[in-house]
DNA sequence: ATTGAAAGAGAGAGGGA
DNA sequence: TCCCTCTCTCTTTCAAT
């Protein structure tokens, strides 16, 4: 595991924040030079610990309005792997974790309607082991926070 | 719900892939100027189609090592604010849905070992209003992205 | 939406604790 | 190893069109 001091640190929590946070305001904030800050980012980013920048939008301001948590029944003797790269391909799946209990795979899915869920459901339950399906629908949306605090 | 013509729609791609692209890489891909895309992406930062610029963590690398899910019984008639101010006081739920079914929330939680999960599910069962919780592991992340493919 | 100038931010060299 | 300053270059912003 990267070791990380207090001010990488401190750069990790302005940079989730802030992704888009410049170098220079990064360093008044840490009280480094910007070469410093720069080069620190660089290797945050080279370590693995920063996996990406990126962008949060709006579900429901870009017509993904429904939520639902799909929990899956699967054949583990076989075909995992077409499974994998089928739930690659389906841009709406947006987590799949394989999962411990009566249940083989979880998978979040944020689309458009009843309608494409059904049809997602239905390519779903088409893939080769996949057995039973048990559908959840979001309600509402308490919390989403990707940010991690660090201890 | 606001509307995006084919250049938001490439900006906000691109902005997904790499949170942190100049203002003139995003002009050249687009082929627009360098103020009318500063002009967009502001545009669709105060639209809210942008939610926020942030930067994404290896979990693993930054000892947080375990994923679970937790379902959560609530007794609704009474008391759902208070937990709702629970959830967002702790720094390792990443999510918390309120959903259809057996049970009325799920959580992700993002930690350091089971140790760390046992005591947040005893703060969690000594909630007021919560009447049963019902825990998964996750083995393993198949897909993890956060991005929305806008159609 | 574009152009062009001014201001600001970032990258790299060289050197010091 | 980690950091600093200096300088040069690139990027961004602003005003005018």
């Amino acid at each position: 595991m990267y070791k990380l001091d207090k001010i990488d640190k401190a750069l990790l929590k302005l940079l989730q924040e802030n992704g888009r946070a410049t170098i220079s305001s990064l360093s008044s904030a840490v009280s480094l030079s910007m070469p410093a800050v720069s080069e620190r980012v660089k290797r945050l980013e080279a370590s693995g610990v920063i996996q990406k920048f990126t962008t949060l939008l709006n579900p429901s301001l870009v017509d993904k309005q429904l939520m639902a948590l799909v929990q899956i029944g699967f054949d583990m003797q076989r075909h995992a792997d077409s499974f994998v790269d089928f739930v690659e391909t389906e841009k709406d799946i947006k987590e799949c974790y394989r999962i411990t209990g009566k249940y083989e795979y979880t998978l979040k899915v944020q689309t458009n309607n009843t309608g494409t869920l059904a049809e997602l459901l239905n390519r779903i339950k088409a893939q080769d082991g996949v057995n039973k399906t048990h559908s959840i629908v979001v309600l509402s949306s308490i919390i989403d926070r990707p940010s991690v605090v660090i201890n």
